[in-house]
DNA sequence: AAATTTTTTAGTACATTGTGCTAAATTTTT
DNA sequence: AAAAATTTAGCACAATGTACTAAAAAATTT
């Protein structure tokens, strides 16, 4: 494997175990068992990893989503999609675990507004497609809320799984919080709809 | 004012201001015209300042919420003790931008598993009364889902302010948050309830 | 096979950070 | 007046991110 690809993988598995800011570039090279002049010669500064590992997550959450948009719409489909979507999150966890430099980060290296605005367009389209096949029966400001509540979730759910974490496995934190996502929708899905959710449901613990 | 008094005054504006880990303890002294030595006599270590504003924001919450319960429960007043509890929570929006450190500080110098039973009880209380008050009806997993909601928005809507953050105001922000409660509360609310919900529902911006 | 480019090593250096410590001076309280 | 609490000034340490150099090794191209 590419030493560059070694590098990613060992930086995601330190910053998972241990944080980010835990982890020094002087601890990635040595248990990559390289120099760290060597690690500096890949990525400059710490980052540039960052970067990286922002951008593959990034990539991975839309090759997901667009293949939502291939396929027909409905509830559970969007569930499926988005279990697909919290995984890859779950992978980069470390990241974000590190709120306050990922924003830093984000508003630095990308155009931020256009990411945003871009995420927003997708998730009301999502939600569009879901009314216009009749899996939900909304308004205009209830699929604004949707949209919102989506947006919100997907972003620090990770963040309180690990706040509250009582050594929660990956699988029962995922599914928890598909569940709210599952509730959320149940509350203006039409029968068909609900029809989608049911398997959702059961996994929100109080 | 007290010497100890005034340190956490300046060092809650300089955190909202610049962040938690763009402000070391030397600038916070010399902010103060006081000796580094003396910040460090009333703080020794930089995590009692956050601990001490950690204890401070509970604090204030705690009081905001006892307040609900005294008063007759109702949609609206549910709101408009949330308004408080958000703006209690703005004023120290530095330590809610640093999740990684509180979750660190918050497992290391509090019970936070009675902490974060203490919360869940709280909501879940909030609702049965709403719903025996007539201002609600939902079932056990609505209202369970309610309650995850409400927690999750409580602690997160801050780094979201801030993550998209368009020169959004601190009004803009909390009314625009209130909204999505309003909205979820909405959903689930008889006729009574949903009359005092309505001033709150048009602030959710797509 | 030779030349060139890319990658890797091994160091050094610097400013900054949080933390802990000492000794003395000053202020406040008793 | 005595005692306690507060404040100053300064030193020291380990760790961090960052930047840099010179040379060796490996890979690629010619």
């Amino acid at each position: 494997m590419k030493t560059r690809e070694r590098i990613v993988e060992v930086a995601i598995r330190l910053f998972n175990a241990e944080g980010i800011n835990a982890v020094g570039v002087r601890e990635i090279a040595r248990t990559l068992g390289i120099s760290p002049g060597n690690l500096s010669y890949h990525f400059p500064r710490k980052e540039d990893l960052l970067v990286e590992m922002l951008t593959r997550v990034t990539a991975g959450n839309d090759r997901h989503f667009q293949k939502f948009r291939e396929g027909r719409p409905s509830c559970e489909s969007f569930l499926q999609v988005m279990e697909q979507v919290f995984r890859n999150q779950y992978r980069y966890r470390g990241i974000f675990l590190a709120q306050e430099e990922m924003r830093r980060i984000f508003r630095e290296f990308y155009d931020y507004r256009a990411v945003e605005k871009r995420r927003k367009d997708f998730l009301r389209e999502f939600f569009s497609d879901l009314v216009v096949a009749g899996e939900l029966k909304a308004e205009a400001g209830e699929l604004a809320f949707l949209g919102a509540f989506t947006g919100f979730l997907g972003r620090f759910w990770i963040l309180e799984a690990f706040f509250t974490q009582d050594d929660r496995s990956e699988d029962e934190a995922v599914r928890h919080y598909l569940g709210m996502l599952a509730w959320q929708l149940h509350l203006l899905a039409t029968q068909a709809g609900k029809k989608g959710l049911e398997k959702y449901l059961p996994y929100l613990q109080a």
